[in-house]
DNA sequence: ACGCCCGCCTGTAAGC
DNA sequence: TGCTTACAGGCGGGCG
C-alpha cells in the first residue's frame, strides 16, 4: 500500500507533470470514491477550469491546490494509483473511479479494486497559516517535510505509553508511515515493536529519529515499494525498486541480514509484523 | 490514554 | 480440479 515514499514519489512526478496545468473535466465513474461529497456534481463544478497551482503532501496525503483557494485531496489507500494518460484515448482500465482531463495535458486516472482511496474537494481551514484543511488537520508532523530534532522526537516519545509500532503506524502522532515502513524503521534502529516508547534511553530514540528520516529518505531514492500482492504503480505505471531493501517485510523465516537468525512474524493489533528477535530490544 | 476489534472492499492464494 | 476461506491493510468508529 502506499506509504509516505510511494506518494511522494507520485507528487514528485506530478509536481513535473501537471503543475499550471487546467482542470478541463472531471469524469465520476464511481461514487465510492467521493464519498465524502453528497453531491458529485457539486464537486465537478468546483474543479472545472481551475489551474493547478501547487503540488503538496502531507504523510499520504496528495494535495492539489488550485487556482481560487480550493484543494484537491487524494487518498490512495490501499490500492490505489493515480496514472498518467498522455491523451484522452488511451483505454481505461479496470476499477478506474475518477478521470480528469487536463487542457493540453492528456489525463490523470485514479483506479482502485478495494475503494478504500478517496477524492474529495475542500479549502484551507479557516485561519490555518499552512494552508491545511479541517480534513488533514488531525495528522501529525511529516517526517520528511516538517524535519524535527531528535530531542524533540525523543521528548515526545516519553510523553507516551504505548508500544513504538503503534505509535508509528498513528498518523496523528507521526504522518506517512504504514505497516512496510514501520517495520523497516524499528529493524533498523534496532528496537523491538513491543518497546514501551517511554522505556526509550535517549540514545535509543535518537537512533530511532535517524532511522525513520534515512529509511525513509532511501525508500524515496529508490522510488518507493512495489509488492507482489500489491498495487503500487507511480504515475508512469512503474514499479518502485525500494522493495529489495526490504530487510524484515514479508521475509518470515529467512536469515536477518545482520544476524542470519530467522526472520519471526507475529500479528500486532491485526496487522503482521516482522523483526528479528536477536538484532532488536 | 490505550489496546483491540470491526466494517469497508476485492484480488490472490492457500486449504479442503 | 473447484469451491471456500483466509489474508492483505488504511482509516474511522466503537467498546472495554
Amino acid at each position: 500500500m502506499p506509504e509516505l515514499p510511494e506518494v511522494e514519489t507520485i507528487r514528485r512526478e506530478l509536481e513535473k507533470e501537471i503543475i499550471g496545468k487546467k482542470i478541463k473535466s472531471i469524469e465520476i465513474l464511481g461514487t465510492r470514491s467521493v464519498r465524502r461529497h453528497d453531491n458529485p456534481k457539486q464537486l465537478i463544478a468546483q474543479l472545472q477550469g481551475k489551474k493547478i497551482t501547487q503540488i503538496r503532501r502531507i504523510g499520504k496525503y496528495l494535495l492539489f491546490d488550485l487556482i481560487g483557494d480550493d484543494i484537491l485531496v487524494v487518498h490512495l489507500g490501499m490500492s490505489g494509483q493515480l496514472l498518467r494518460a498522455k491523451g484522452t484515448k488511451e483505454p481505461i482500465p479496470e476499477h478506474t473511479h475518477v478521470i480528469i482531463t487536463l487542457s493540453q495535458g492528456g489525463q490523470l486516472r485514479f483506479i482502485d479494486p478495494r475503494t478504500f482511496g478517496e477524492i474529495f474537494v475542500t479549502r484551507p481551514a479557516e485561519g490555518n497559516p499552512r494552508m491545511i484543511p479541517a480534513e488533514l488537520l488531525h495528522l501529525g508532523f511529516d517526517p520528511l517535510a516538517n524535519q524535527i530534532s531528535w530531542m524533540q522526537f525523543a521528548a515526545m516519545l516519553s510523553q507516551r505509553n504505548t508500544q513504538l509500532k503503534p505509535l508509528l503506524m498513528d498518523q496523528e502522532f507521526v504522518a506517512g508511515i504504514g505497516n512496510i515502513y514501520s517495520d523497516e524503521i524499528l529493524f533498523a534502529a534496532g528496537l523491538r515493536y513491543d518497546r514501551k516508547c517511554n522505556t526509550l534511553s535517549s540514545q535509543e530514540a535518537r537512533r530511532l529519529h535517524r532511522s525513520m528520516i534515512e529509511l525513509l529518505n532511501e525508500a524515496v531514492q529508490l522510488r518507493g515499494s512495489s509488492l507482489a500482492d500489491e498495487a503500487y504503480k507511480d504515475i508512469y505505471g512503474e514499479s518502485g525498486d525500494f522493495q529489495g531493501q526490504h530487510r524484515v517485510y514479508d521475509r518470515e523465516g529467512l536469515p536477518c541480514p545482520r544476524c542470519k537468525r530467522n526472520i519471526k512474524r507475529v500479528k500486532v493489533s491485526g496487522r503482521s509484523t516482522f523483526f528479528c528477535e536477536h538484532c532488536q530490544l
